[in-house]
DNA sequence: CATGAATGAGTGTTCATTCAT
DNA sequence: TATGAATGAACACTCATTCAT
């Protein structure tokens, strides 16, 4: 079962989207196809399985790390939830390089939906138990969690250098940080208006 | 040929990648398939077209955006940089999405990396004209881009709702204006430390 | 077309239904498969479309042989039908045999039915223009037709030798010819009854 | 065992000869598919075993049948003889059916054959120990059961209505008793001409 | 003996690509 | 140059059969 989801990954990366068949995969395996087919009962249900069980993981690993900063100052959230995120995607690289090939295969946007829901309810959570009060909480959130998951899939995306990639995550902790500081002091005289403040006019 | 790229798009969207058939594009443009081959030698080549040709639009409009605001100060110009490109990635939705499905018919990657570079020279440019001088500029400003993009790609993948995508993107700006505003100024005592100043000493 | 409609028999009987596949038959009539693809959406369209072309000039066949009948001796008109049906079955014993086997492919129920009713609505019509005014028409030619098509099935299941076929023919005519004679004359005394006088008195 | 032909007959029925497998039998039949390979080799094997078993009883009933009308007179006989077949292929009319379908699965021909031959002694025999002398008995009786056999086969292909279907089988004993009748009496002035008086000649 | 997971040859069907018209 | 019928390799999926437990 295991070597199923390993193999698929491993056949999305050497032959791509187009080129995966059950066949492949199954060979890859060590199995027959007619095993892969008791398993799963066509090629959509395995990616899909395979979407879940990663998007699975990666909820309760983040979910997790947000416990643990309960109550902690939120830098130290921000910087927790980052390192987490980024190191669960780059640890394994072809793995999440696969899963974005996935796509050709299933429509995993439902998960995908879910799944940032699920990260969204953790981290407001853990946003919620700091000292620092963070007006209009629901948005920031969802701007830090959006910015975070996006900033890593565009590092993947860009193909960008390791020690680039790295930068960049230490930037984003900075961005995240910032803005996060900056909520509470709105500098006056800027252009830049947050949609915190004009929706509370509005 | 419009039409071709149109058609392509459609098909995309209306049956995804795995039904989209090089008959259905040729079809849906009011052509038939050896017209269609007339043009581009296989289907890879379509979508190489289809992609190389919305990235070389895309990258000219940013470039466009990004020498309009040259010399103004640095606040405008990522206001300006997130509105162009959440602009381009959101007037047509659809296409955005379609070139997202495209992964399953080419390896956009040398595509989107050329495009990204691209962006980041145009940027670069734009800040470096600010009368703010930002000290290690490439990191910063492939953080902002990087970022960006990002975030425009996630808050599609997350599907999230106009008015929690329009947060995202005012709350988007707000962040990458508060992260350059703390640049110079690094709160002491934080846990948190740039990677400018590490890989400086480093 | 029609080469493709041969193949699908020569494979039906060389390979009897379990073995047809769609490959075979278009090896057979010398084109590819997806060529056979284009003339039928599926491998059942292939069937149903064999058993409606054969049941069709099969139907016209008889049709005409009726008309041909038209105010003749009921005698004559028997005859001319069962021998019509027969040749018909028999000239092409192998096309006979292939479609009886192509129940395994598509229910041919439906077809049959209609391809029945067709019959009656013909010799009834004929009948029903010879001088012998038969009661009950609807009844009577409902047997002759249902018996005529029986048997011929029958022959041909038990796998008669020629002789033996040719003589139960013979004997079918001598049978429809002696029930027609009997039925305005019903021998009294005898045990049997026929339907016609038993509906009459109820 | 037992429940294994009962199943198939189910499967066969609510599935059609082309989704039957060997897994849906025995799942249906309350046992492993690994025993139903212990009663039969393979499928074919449980196919011949169903079309023998439901033959050779149904030959036995015709053979009670026929010996318990030995001696009497010949309309009996034939009333008899088509009252038992049609019965028996009636009261279970979707075994009937079942039966029919299974010519997917073998060739059941072999067996119709040796069944037709058996019959067709028991009924012979039956026929000769009538008081009436019968011409060329053997072919006559190969009419009789013939006829009989293909009207009752036909009526489920046709799939008349059931009142339809009585009428036919009423119908039909009248018809095979006005033909051993006219046996004797050949009518003088008919085009018509039995193979017995042809084939006497010839 | 009974089981049912594993096997893999075989099938229906699709679709990128070609080429005669 | 435009066409679209023809091609056939490739694929998803099935199912008769086996055999370790």
């Amino acid at each position: 079962m295991d070597a199923v989801f390993e193999a698929t990954i491993q056949v999305l990366l050497v032959f791509g989207p187009r080129r995966l068949t059950t066949t492949r995969v199954a060979e890859r395996a060590g199995v027959s196809v007619g095993t892969l087919y008791q398993y799963f009962p066509n090629k959509q249900a395995l990616f899909y399985a395979l979407n879940e069980r990663y998007l699975e993981a990666l909820a309760e690993r983040i979910e997790c790390a947000c416990l643990a900063q309960h109550g902690g100052p939120i830098e130290t959230m921000i910087q927790a939830l980052v390192d987490t995120y980024w190191k669960a995607k780059t640890e394994r690289a072809d793995v999440t390089r696969a899963l974005y090939q996935s796509v050709a295969e299933i429509d995993n946007g439902p998960l995908i939906e879910a799944f940032g829901r699920r990260v969204d309810a953790a981290t407001t959570a853990m946003f919620a138990s700091s000292k620092t009060v963070v007006e209009n909480l629901a948005t920031v959130n969802l701007t830090l969690v959006t910015t975070i998951f996006g900033t890593v899939r565009s590092v993947f995306e860009r193909n960008l250098r390791p020690a680039e990639g790295e930068a960049v995550r230490q930037e984003l902790i900075s961005m995240c940080v910032a803005y996060t500081a900056a909520l509470g002091t709105p500098p006056a005289g800027t252009i830049v208006e947050t949609s915190l403040a004009s929706q509370e006019r509005g």
